[in-house]
DNA sequence: TTCCTGAGCGCCCAGATCAAG
DNA sequence: ACTTGATCTGGGCGCTCAGGA
C-alpha cells in the first residue's frame, strides 16, 4: 500500500493485462491504437510512473552510465573542460533516455575507489572514464565486463575519445610561423599527461616540417600546468642567449604565467613577444591581451564518448577504438608578428 | 543463469540462510562473529556484489540523489562554481554511501524537464537543485514528495543553502572604504538573480552605514553577468560628472569587462581606479592586476546542501530552512587607495 | 497478429523458529 | 516452562521475458 500505482493497477483500470501496459510504456508498435489510448489515459489519471529499480532488476539493465572525473582543484584539467565534457555527455545520454551517475575522484587516492562505487553495486551499464581519473583501473573494469569509454589518452586497448591535440598544436605553430616567428619557445606539460603532450609535440614538429623550417631544439621547457610553472618556464626561456620571439604553452594556465613573467620583465605583449595557450578556457578571452588558444570543444568530446558507449551497449560497437574530435585555433590579441630585427 | 552470485548463492556456500547474508551485508550488529567471517569469506570467494536495483525495489529507497544544474555556457554561473559545488556534494554523498545522478539543464527550456527525468522513474530519493536551474518547479517536486534542497536563493519555503552574499559584499565594501574610497560604483547583476543581488546590496549598504558614510546612490549600474555588460557599465560609470574611484562588480566576468574598459581608456589599475569582483573564479588570480574578489567556497555549499538532504532523508530534518555558508574576501592587486586629489 | 498468463529477477521485511539462560 | 537473542522461512516489491491463447 505504498500508494504509487503499478503496471497492474494501470492494467486493472484500463481493463487490459499488465503486459499490455508494459508494451505501451515501452513503445511497442504492435499495440492497437484504441488500447493504447485507454492505457495512456489510465496512466495519466493514476499518475503512473515506472520504477527504474524494478525495471533494472527484471531486465538486468539500469539505463544509467557512470562518469568518473578527476577532482583536483587547480591542476591538470580546467574546470571549463570538465564541466563542458559532462554537459555534452549528459545531453547525449538524456536524448537516449540514459541517466548519468557521477563520481568525482581526488586524483592521488585509492586507485579504484570511484569505479568501485558503481560496479560494486551494479548500478551502471557502462562507464565513461576521464583518463586522468582512472586509467590504471581499466583492466579491472574490463574483466568485470563493464563497457568503458576512456576520455583522453591511454595505452590500453579500449574505446577512447580525445580532442585533436596534434591538430591543435599544428594550427598554433603554423599560425606563429606564418606571422614570421622562427624561434618558438615551448612550455610542455607534465609527464602524467605524456600521451596528450606527445601528440601536441607531434603537431608542433609537423608544422615546422611542413614549413620546411628546422625546429629550434633548445627551446622546450617543462611545466606542471600551473601558472607558477609557466612563469618559471618563461623566465628560463627568455634569459637564454637567443630567446624566443613567441611562447607556446601547452595549457592556458601556464600561458597566463608566462604572460605575467613577460609583463613583469618589461616585454610588451604581443609586440615584443607573442604567447599562445591550449584549452581555450574562459579566462583566455578575459585577460589582456586576450590569449590565442586551442579550443578543444569539450562538449563534443563528451557527446562523442557518450554516443560510443551507448552504441556499444546497444550491441553495435564502432569499428575503431580511437576516436578524435576536431579542435580549433582561436586567434586573439596575444599573437602578432615578431619585432623587426634592427 | 546470469552468472553473478546472489544472496542465496552466498548463503548456500556459507551454510546459512539468505537473510543472514543480508544482515552481514547491511552491517547488522546481531550477527555472531564466527558466522560473519564465514559469510564474508564466501562473499569474497564468489565476488558477490549486491544489486542496487533489487535493493531499491525491495526497500523503496535508491540511495541516489539527483542533482540538477543549469547548463548555459558563459552565463550567470561560473563553471568554477558549478564544478566545485558538485565536487563538494559528491564528496559528502559518497561518504554516506549515496550516489549522485546528474542532470544538466539548458536554462531557457521546458520548465520541469530535468527533474522529471529523475522523478518520473523514481530513481532518486531526493534532489539537490541549483536555484537558477529550477526554482519554478519546486512546488511540483514537493507535491510529488521528493525531499529537495535548493542551492541558492528562492522564495519558496524549502530547505536551501547559499553562500553569504551579504557578508561578502560587506567585506568588499568595508575593504574599499578602509582604503579611502568614498565614491564606489556598483555593477549589479541581472534580475534573474535578484535575491542574491539584493543580499549583496544589503551588504554594501550595511558597510556604508557601519562606516557612517552616505552611500552615493547615483553610482549603481546593471549588467547581465557577461564581460561585455561589465565593460559597458564601467563606461557609463566613468563618464559621469563625478566618476567613482572604485568599481565593485557583482561577478568576476563583469569586473574583467570593467578592467578592460578602464585600460582601454587610459586608467591605470589600481592606482587610478580600483576594481573588485565576486565569485573568485580561477581567472581572478590570472589577470593583471589580479582581481580582488569574494570567494564563495562553493565546495562547502555543495557539501552542506548534501548533508542537509541526507539528514532529511534520514528522518532528522534540520531546524532551519535557510542555511548560509561563509564567504571570504580575497584581497589582490586590483584594489588600492584612491589617487590623491590635488 | 494482438494480447494474456506465469514465472522469476535479487532483495528486504515480518513473523516463525530455535537455541540458550 | 518463559524470556531473550540469533537465525530462518515465506511473501512480495514492480517489472520483463518467454510462451501460450
Amino acid at each position: 500500500m505504498s500508494g504509487r500505482p503499478t503496471l497492474r493497477t494501470v492494467a486493472a483500470k484500463a481493463g487490459v493485462s499488465h503486459q499490455t501496459v508494459s508494451r505501451v510504456v515501452n513503445g511497442d508498435p504492435t499495440v492497437t491504437d484504441g488500447i493504447r489510448d485507454k492505457v495512456l489515459s489510465a496512466m495519466r489519471v493514476l499518475d503512473y510512473r515506472p520504477s527504474a529499480g524494478a525495471r533494472a532488476l527484471a531486465s538486468g539493465r539500469t539505463e544509467v552510465v557512470g562518469v568518473v572525473l578527476p577532482h583536483n582543484p587547480g591542476f591538470a584539467f580546467s574546470n571549463d573542460h570538465l564541466i563542458r565534457l559532462v554537459g555534452g555527455a549528459d545531453q547525449e545520454l538524456a536524448a537516449r533516455g540514459y541517466g548519468l551517475l557521477l563520481s568525482t575522484r581526488e586524483v592521488p587516492d585509492d586507485a579504484a575507489s570511484a569505479h568501485r562505487r558503481f560496479t560494486r553495486r551494479r548500478q551502471v551499464d557502462g562507464l565513461l572514464v576521464e583518463a586522468g581519473a582512472g586509467g590504471e583501473a581499466l583492466p579491472a573494469l574490463r574483466s568485470a565486463g563493464y563497457p568503458t569509454v576512456v576520455i583522453g589518452y591511454t595505452d590500453e586497448d579500449v574505446y577512447r575519445v580525445h580532442p585533436d591535440d596534434e591538430g591543435g598544436a599544428y594550427a598554433v605553430t603554423q599560425h606563429l610561423l606564418a606571422l614570421g616567428h622562427r624561434r618558438i619557445g615551448v612550455v610542455n606539460g607534465p609527464v602524467e599527461n605524456r600521451l596528450a603532450m606527445a601528440a601536441r609535440l607531434r603537431g608542433l614538429r609537423r608544422a615546422f616540417a611542413d614549413a620546411r623550417r628546422t625546429i629550434p631544439d633548445d627551446l622546450v621547457e617543462h611545466g606542471d600546468f600551473t601558472a607558477a610553472s609557466g612563469y618559471a618556464a618563461a623566465g628560463r626561456l627568455m634569459t637564454r642567449p637567443e630567446p624566443p620571439t613567441a611562447i607556446f604553452a601547452f595549457n592556458d594556465s601556464m600561458a597566463f604565467g608566462a604572460m605575467r613573467w613577460l609583463r613583469e620583465h618589461g616585454r610588451a605583449l604581443p609586440t615584443d613577444v607573442s604567447v599562445a595557450g591550449f584549452d581555450d578556457t574562459t579566462a583566455a578571452e578575459l585577460v589582456d591581451p586576450a590569449l590565442t588558444s586551442v579550443s578543444l570543444h569539450s562538449a563534443d568530446v563528451g557527446r562523442l564518448a557518450a554516443r560510443i558507449l551507448l552504441d556499444v551497449l546497444d550491441g553495435r560497437p564502432p569499428a575503431q577504438r580511437e576516436n578524435v574530435t576536431p579542435s580549433t585555433l582561436e586567434v586573439r590579441a596575444s599573437t602578432a608578428p615578431p619585432p623587426m630585427p634592427n
